[in-house]
DNA sequence: CGCCCAGTTGAGAGTGATCAAAAATTGTGG
DNA sequence: CCACAATTTTTGATCACTCTCAACTGGGCG
């Protein structure tokens, strides 16, 4: 059930059997299913528990009044909606899956009983915690000072990358199940122009192994070529 | 000396005069005074403490290698430089003085041994985490999706409320010391481009009382007609 | 007094937005 | 399994916001 977090975390964190096995009966129980495109919790509402991501990917996103739409991270299987949400009275923002998702609600109280008992975990999820506001400040990076191809470059060798560490990739390849406007929203461009600069990438790609887009994704590693395709070939 | 957080703070939890006693102490040590424009910490190092920001401005940046560089957020007197550093390696971007600064460096163990003692204290620091990260979560807003105008009034009042928050508003007014150069590395926009604009906000600003730029910093409240001068008059 | 940095102004260039419409893909119900 | 509907992708053309370059002004400081 919690194999892609236990994986992500073992990046940082060697984790005893009885860990695992804690993780695994925290994210057994209250596990929910959403389809593509709902609101797992909206704007406005109170948080009553941490998310963890088991199947399919989300997004964290704030809307403008006219419309607008920011995307602010992405959510891939492995991940938690923010460990703190508690301390907040209610969301300054949203959070919607973008394909069918299946997650684990975790409670207060299962949360605090897992950090109390399993300091291991607790450091794991402080790590897992930084990385996450390391990637927003790249996304800072990304949006104020990159070009279209670049922001489109940096962001799919992010999510290569995070696929990779929690097992989701299979050779240079992984999923990507997000639209052209999706893109658009998460990198600051119009849906029109996504496609021809990821096609540039696409293309530079294949000329260039590294890639050019610089890797500050922190803790990942260099960038590797990525090929992106949208569906993985039934085998 | 420690006077301005212990005033952001309140605005959250109510401190005891003992929680306001050990915060003042927690302060007092190893003050630190740089001039402008100094790196008080550079991406690479490993953070040894966590900083204080007494008196001045000063800023979280990250530079690409072609020169270019995004400022990623502001800090004001009263801010602290990220509570948990001591869980990374090494920092993965800088940060830097605006104007001469005065700072004072809590080592690890003194800020273990107040969040240890001072249950209201750590609950306060919580609630200054999240309001940082929900600062950055409109960061992205705004680069992302907004225009220069926007950008740049959205700032400006993000960085007036900040500094009510922490009395060092006069009315309607507070000083504002820092450069085109720097407004534009932190919108995203060009040096010349910030001038053009902010101009704008300006003219608009004395039209309408309640601002233009939606706010959305969170617990500050509305957004009050901002009159920004780069010095206040001698008394 | 002169230098240097910050701010200002103007003109031209380019990246990316917008609008519109066709083509391709995915999903759904019969 | 096919046909139709809906969504997504692709392409083309035009527009405009913002950038870059360059020159000039003004104030602070050695």
């Amino acid at each position: 059930m919690a194999q892609h977090l236990i994986r992500k975390l073992e990046h940082f964190v060697r984790l005893s059997p009885e860990d695992k096995q804690a993780l695994e009966e925290a994210a057994r129980r209250n596990v929910r299913v959403f389809g593509a495109h709902q609101d797992i919790i909206s704007e406005g509402d109170s948080p009553e528990h941490v998310n963890l991501i088991l199947e399919g990917w989300a997004c964290r996103y704030k809307q403008l009044e006219d419309g607008r739409r920011q995307i602010i991270s992405f959510f891939v299987p492995g991940d938690l909606c923010d460990p703190h949400v508690f301390v907040l009275r209610e969301m300054d923002h949203s959070i919607g899956t973008i394909t069918p998702v299946r997650l684990a609600e975790i409670s207060r109280d299962v949360l605090l009983n897992l950090t109390d008992r399993y300091p291991r975990i607790t450091k794991a999820l402080w790590w897992e915690m930084l990385v996450t506001t390391a990637i927003q400040r790249e996304w800072t990076v990304n949006l104020g000072q990159r070009t279209a191809l670049e922001r489109i470059g940096h962001l799919l060798c992010e999510l290569f990358i995070r696929l990779r560490t929690v097992g989701l990739t299979e050779g240079d390849s992984c999923l990507l199940p997000v639209t052209q406007v999706e893109l658009g929203d998460a990198t600051g461009l119009s849906n029109v122009h996504v496609i021809s600069r990821a096609a540039g990438v696409a293309e530079q790609g294949a000329d260039r192994p590294e890639g050019q887009a610089p890797d500050h994704s922190g803790p990942g590693g260099a960038s590797a070529g990525v090929a992106v395709q949208r569906e993985l070939p039934a085998p």
